[in-house]
DNA sequence: AGTTTGACGCTCC
DNA sequence: CGGAGCGCCAAAC
């Protein structure tokens, strides 16, 4: 485990339910601007079976959900967000002004 | 050592 | 609002 990897992940978890975070908010909150896209590849590392770690309450900068590829994990990213009351709009994002948490 | 590759983000059009 | 283009930075080739 990298210690920046570290750094993102301690911020994710005070991200309290029912608020999100962009993943460049994630970087600049762990003192690390301009590394976003490292936020993600420290995501798609982890693995919780504690479950400790909210990876759901992190969405790109437009409010959407970030594509991963062929897994359609982020549909349950979706129902875990929906389910802490956040409301997606038509066009399937999450208003940040809204429900964007500053650390 | 040069290139490609992303769970990114911002500016332009 | 949707795309394209470009900058970014560490890892993996």
């Amino acid at each position: 485990m990298h210690p920046q990897h570290a750094a993102f992940l301690a911020v994710i978890r005070q991200i309290p339910a029912g608020w999100v975070m962009s993943y460049g908010a994630v970087a600049r909150a762990a003192g690390l601007p301009r590394h976003a896209r490292h936020v993600g590849v420290a995501l798609k590392q982890v693995d919780d079976p504690d479950g400790d770690l909210p990876w759901w309450r992190v969405v790109n900068g437009e409010g959407r959900i970030s594509p991963r590829g062929l897994d359609g994990s982020d549909d349950l990213q979706r129902v875990l967000l929906e389910a802490e009351g956040i409301v997606f709009a038509e066009n399937g994002r999450i208003d940040l002004r809204r429900y964007g948490w500053q650390a």
